[in-house]
DNA sequence: GTAACTGCAAAATATTTGCATCCTT
DNA sequence: AAGGATGCAAATATTTTGCAGTTAC
């Protein structure tokens, strides 16, 4: 049984609103990271900007979602997986961005391998953002 | 002998002008990566806005500069190595956020792992933004 | 002297905030 | 009914573009 965008809320003890669930679902649709300007473009005027800058906050606040480090500063979401609780992410996979179509998608099956940082530096969090050419466009 | 910042122009066939020496010392000064708005705080008025927004897109087309993908995406710029040309970087460096300072820096010294992709995936470039704990804030 | 770079002004974008209204619980 | 969420308007902030004046080579 898959999940559903009314759950994700339940659990986090948000309100159950239309734009709420229909981004949500359009993340749970989505096999890939959204910006904002995506989900702008997928609703086309269908509610505010605004909203849609609340939500992403809120989904981030309450760790529904996790944002991806991009090095063209374009803001990408991803869904986050069942190990991440507000606030506290335990996200350690690899992000692929294909040069090609722009897509970013989540490499769920590949292993993040943990490095060995110079004394004196603690780590809570690791990103790894590969860039190429996905299987789609090669 | 250290590489200066006129070196540096000379190379990549750019002329040599105040804007771009003072910018790329504060590059080579800095052990740290620096957004857009660290050298305008830096420079305070000194030069206009706009010229650092073209300063950046400059040195970056030239590969002098590369951009560091942040989670709060902030766009951080930091120099290449050597080993740098146009177009085409070789950084597979791992890049360290302190949560506490704030500061960016490059850990040239760690050594990025490569990963196994799935099939059909290219890899051009290969990303790692660890954040936590640096040395100093510890 | 010519091409390239800079500063200023302004346009285009992107993001944040305040407040009245509407919806969820 | 009460608190929270949304939409609209507007304030801010960020980035881009055009053009005239200046500087580097």
């Amino acid at each position: 049984m898959n999940i559903t965008a009314d759950d994700i809320l339940k659990q986090s003890h948000l309100s159950i609103t239309s734009s709420r669930i229909k981004i949500l679902n359009l993340f749970l649709e989505t096999k890939g990271a959204l910006a904002h300007g995506d989900i702008e473009k997928k609703f086309g005027g269908k509610f505010d900007r605004v909203t849609i800058y609340r939500t992403l906050q809120t989904f981030l606040d309450k760790g529904i979602i996790h944002s991806i480090p991009t090095a063209d500063n374009s803001v990408q979401y991803a869904l986050c997986k069942d190990d991440c609780t507000a606030g506290h992410h335990h996200d350690q996979h690899v992000h692929f961005i294909c040069n090609q179509c722009g897509n970013t998608v989540c490499l769920d099956d590949v292993h993040v391998p943990t490095v060995k940082l110079p004394i004196g530096f603690t780590s809570t969090q690791v990103h790894m953002i590969v860039s190429g050419i996905c299987k789609d466009c090669k």
